[in-house]
DNA sequence: ATTATCTATAGATCTATAGATAATGC
DNA sequence: ATTATCTATAGATCTATAGATAATGC
């Protein structure tokens, strides 16, 4: 039944990349260890040999989130000659209304975040400013040590059009929140 | 133990009242029935008699959170000469940022909301439209019967904003969110 | 010898229902 | 007679722990 040192960091990696996801899609509150673990091909009782708690996985799982997020917009920049047009035509797109589950972690856990402890908050406040210095990159002079606040306005913008799209069941009113935000943060950077 | 159909009706209200406030202060998982019913000064037993499943109570209670956020909008706005700066000084301050029970049931249940059936999205649609509504008054001139996409786009910044601010632990970079925030749907109102 | 995972379970909580009770409404 | 609320409970699920097991690591 024991595994090896290797395949034990493995399986922990696993969790945290299951959890990442599935908190996405049905909450912190709204999947349980069991299933959790189920997802990564562990039962419950292996838990606790790899976390200190839920609430240990939810930090984990959301720096994880964090990470990818912040590994995609990355990928959207690179090798494109409009690097701020590709990042926004993938965030602000309905694919990305549609993938709770691999899309925005801000968006899609937002909400519940703002419910949690510091150690929950602190990977989307890191995640966050990282989010802040990309977008700063794509506008024209930035200050000081301070992140600019047209990044932090534009990535309000983004953020509150994606949840705001996801909210309604009307998608052609999700479209337009996308639509009107993809015009909206144009506008922004190019001041 | 019965009580009359006045008395009944009005403990309905009471616990739509109650709902609409734990939810967005614990989300729609993070609450039980027992525990609502007792803010109601009810216990559990009674509560199927006035609501179908938990979820009709959320729908319900998501419906008078927005009526409850419309009504702010409104009183900032009546009897202002500045109604537009009157919304967005309460809305993107830190006191809005602080009080989760009683603040935007669009930046409290956002993410929970995007999870739910059509009978909870529903009200949000229609509270969303309402604040849209609002916002297109502050708008020079408004297009034909869609939504003008200024006002889509400030609505999106201002739910982002807060949210934002929320989900950080830092309080200056809170600050920072709404005060960027703030500077941007300024521009975007009077353009 | 150590330990990662397993099965099993404790104890709490969750949604929903059942039956009793006592006051209303007719 | 009806019914809003109460107490009690069914049955499921939740987090966390206990003890067994079998493979690793020394």
């Amino acid at each position: 039944m024991r595994v090896s040192r290797t395949q034990a960091a493995e399986n922990r990696e696993t969790v945290i990349n299951v959890a990442s996801r599935l908190f996405r899609e049905r909450g912190f509150d709204g999947i349980g260890l069991k299933d959790l673990m189920k997802g990564a091909g562990l039962t419950q009782g292996a838990f606790y040999k790899q976390f200190a708690s839920k609430d240990d996985l939810a930090a984990q799982a959301s720096r994880r989130a964090m990470e990818s997020a912040i590994r995609r917009w990355s990928a959207a920049t690179a090798a494109n000659d409009d690097p701020f047009g590709a990042v926004i035509a993938f965030y602000l797109s309905m694919d990305h209304r549609g993938e709770k589950m691999d899309g925005c972690p801000i968006v899609a856990l937002g909400s519940d975040a703002a419910r949690q402890g510091k150690d929950v908050k602190a990977p989307f406040e890191a995640g966050i400013k990282e989010h802040l210095e990309i977008l700063g990159r794509f506008i024209a002079e930035t200050g000081g040590g301070e992140f600019d606040g047209r990044a932090m306005a534009i990535l309000s913008t983004m953020v509150g059009a994606v949840l705001l799209s996801r909210v309604v069941n009307d998608p052609d009113l999700a479209q337009a929140f996308l639509d009107a935000a993809t015009e909206q943060v144009r506008e922004a950077a190019g001041a």
